[in-house]
DNA sequence: TCATCAATTTGCAACGTTGAAAATGAAGTT
DNA sequence: AACTTCATTTTCAACGTTGCAAATTGATGA
């Protein structure tokens, strides 16, 4: 196991000066053609890897960027880490993934490691519990943050409009004959439900319909655990409701299972909507209705906008009926 | 926006070398409380971060690891990449997390980058297509692989013994009064697949039940859709099996939602077998069997193999009975 | 032939840190 | 008083790269 060959180590082998290999390693113009293939070969004998920490060191800049999800083990922001990893692989960026589990500690402590670990040229959250300024504030790179939150001014941000979408999907449910729907999500210090919710209430109000706080189900995490306690509390009901519109897939998933293992069917019994468009959803039974955004374009766009100047992004979505509001 | 302070602006605030203040920084003994206190508080007084690229530079070690799975949105792998990262958190190590494809050329491209993107304290892997011998012979960092290849000597791995793993999961199929027993999964260049396979075999065998070609199912790819696919081809069988063996839970799923929708019962008229123990195998209907191993355990285990001389590790299995297998 | 100019190549210094070893200084020993 | 010992602090020189500006080369035109 001998020393990694360095640029002086292919400077004296071919003769020439450490800056020239610099030169034609780093594809600078104003190279001449022998010189070039010379060094190529040469590093190619010696197996020449530029040292990249030298690198960054010299120039201040790492081709990594940070990504800081709740949790990565989650099928959302699994997808969602895929699509940044992706992203990033197209501008020449490593991605460094991080968790935070959700919570204001986590979410703190992740921050420290993101400002600690390494330089990166900038970071992609997704902040479940702490305020995007709050954050920005305390970091000393870039920040783009991935989600939904409402007004933020300033700060970039890349969503969808998680209102509009919610209404929307609560509108489908109303169309689709539904008249006594319940909501199911997260309360506690999550702006995305808050908006979610805004976003049913909306579109109830819009038909005559009242929201009832009996309506309305808090849930103790965002697996599908909660949304099966959800199920049988639904279920017990006097009134029972005869759909329900869930703010992420998987508490819409653990619901139907729940749902179907106390003998209600969906989507004749209850219908189901759920949020995010997961895989997994397409394949349930009955598939999930949900509401889909493009991930792809999502990342790309954070990813964009960490060089960039554009601070606000607001994607398109789309309801997509599946089985498990599929009437008739 | 002003320049980072560097050590340099801290010695100089203090009026002591950089080097003590480098000695404080980094936790060194032999350091006197006073000096320790001044250059704490000029520290936070002046913001100090460490500049990372110079530490990784002078040192040689980046604090990071890579990690290369075939696709981090797949449900197994983004619950191992959870498990990689708390484990290399513990360490103070960071995760760069890149995906492959699970092809060859997706593998060798991401070798490419492991090799080149950052000065790596080392790479874990979880090589698909790819045999790790050539793996580890055009790596420049020492790499971990994780997962299930046989015989690869010298070679640091980590993973269960996924013969007898299989072995054990088709034997409960067959305790459970199955006695035509399909197996489904990938077949081409993926070892892991041929040792599953061959615990399938072992385990018919054992009992004298002999194994037919028209009972292995090759699937097109690790997902959900393969799994549906199977389902057809299976339920359309002459003499269909009344048990089947997937080698991954997803496969699994997607062949259990098949299964359903051409009407046939699980586990009533055909018994279901997983292998993973995804969490979404759990909230299945029914409830999904699986072989499962402790994540958290293999994760730690394969971290500290970077570091460590250890170069094999097999850790335990464990079938685990649920509603897809469950008779009566 | 010589000045001019562009293309190509080079030397120097710095990026911010830490390893190695040397210097300092206080306390203890002979 | 001279010598050792030990904790603490400092000096010096890298680590491998690239920005800057200057130097060299070779070709062109006067």
């Amino acid at each position: 196991m001998t020393r990694r060959a360095t640029l002086m180590d292919i400077a004296k082998d071919c003769g020439v000066s450490v800056r020239s290999v610099s030169n034609v390693v780093n594809d600078q113009p104003h190279v001449s053609k022998a010189l070039k293939d010379k060094v190529l070969a040469s590093c190619r004998k010696l197996g020449y890897q530029p040292n990249i920490a030298a690198r960054n060191l010299r120039s201040g800049r790492s081709g990594m960027i940070g990504l800081i999800v709740p949790d990565v083990g989650h099928p959302y922001f699994a997808a969602l880490a895929r699509a940044v990893i992706d992203a990033a692989r197209d501008e020449g960026l490593g991605v460094l993934v991080d968790h935070s589990g959700g919570t204001r500690e986590g979410e703190a402590a992740a921050l420290m490691r993101a400002n600690f670990q390494g330089q990166f040229d900038g970071v992609i959250i997704s902040p479940v519990a702490t305020r995007p300024e709050e954050i920005a504030e305390q970091m000393s790179t870039k920040c783009v943050f991935l989600g939904a939150y409402a007004d933020q001014d300033g700060l970039p941000h890349v969503g969808i409009d998680n209102r509009a979408a919610a209404e929307a999907a609560t509108r489908h449910l109303i169309e689709g004959g539904a008249t006594r729907i319940a909501a199911v999500g997260l309360r506690d210090r999550d702006s995305m439900a808050d908006l979610r919710l805004a976003g049913y209430r909306a579109a109830l109000e819009g038909v005559g319909l009242s929201v009832t706080d009996d309506l309305l189900f808090t849930v103790s995490g965002p697996d599908r655990a909660a949304g099966a306690q959800a199920a049988s509390a639904i279920a017990g009901m006097r009134r029972r409701p005869d759909a329900v519109f869930c703010f992420t897939d998987l508490l819409a998933l653990g619901l139907m299972q729940g749902l179907q293992a106390l003998g209600l069917r969906v989507p004749q019994d209850v219908a189901v909507m759920g949020f995010d468009d997961l895989e997994e959803g397409a394949y349930a039974t009955p598939s999930l209705s949900s509401v889909a955004l493009d991930r792809e374009e999502l990342a790309r766009e954070a990813v964009r906008m960490l060089s960039g100047e554009a601070t606000r992004q607001v994607l398109p979505h789309q309801v997509l009926e599946r089985g498990s509001t599929r009437s008739g």
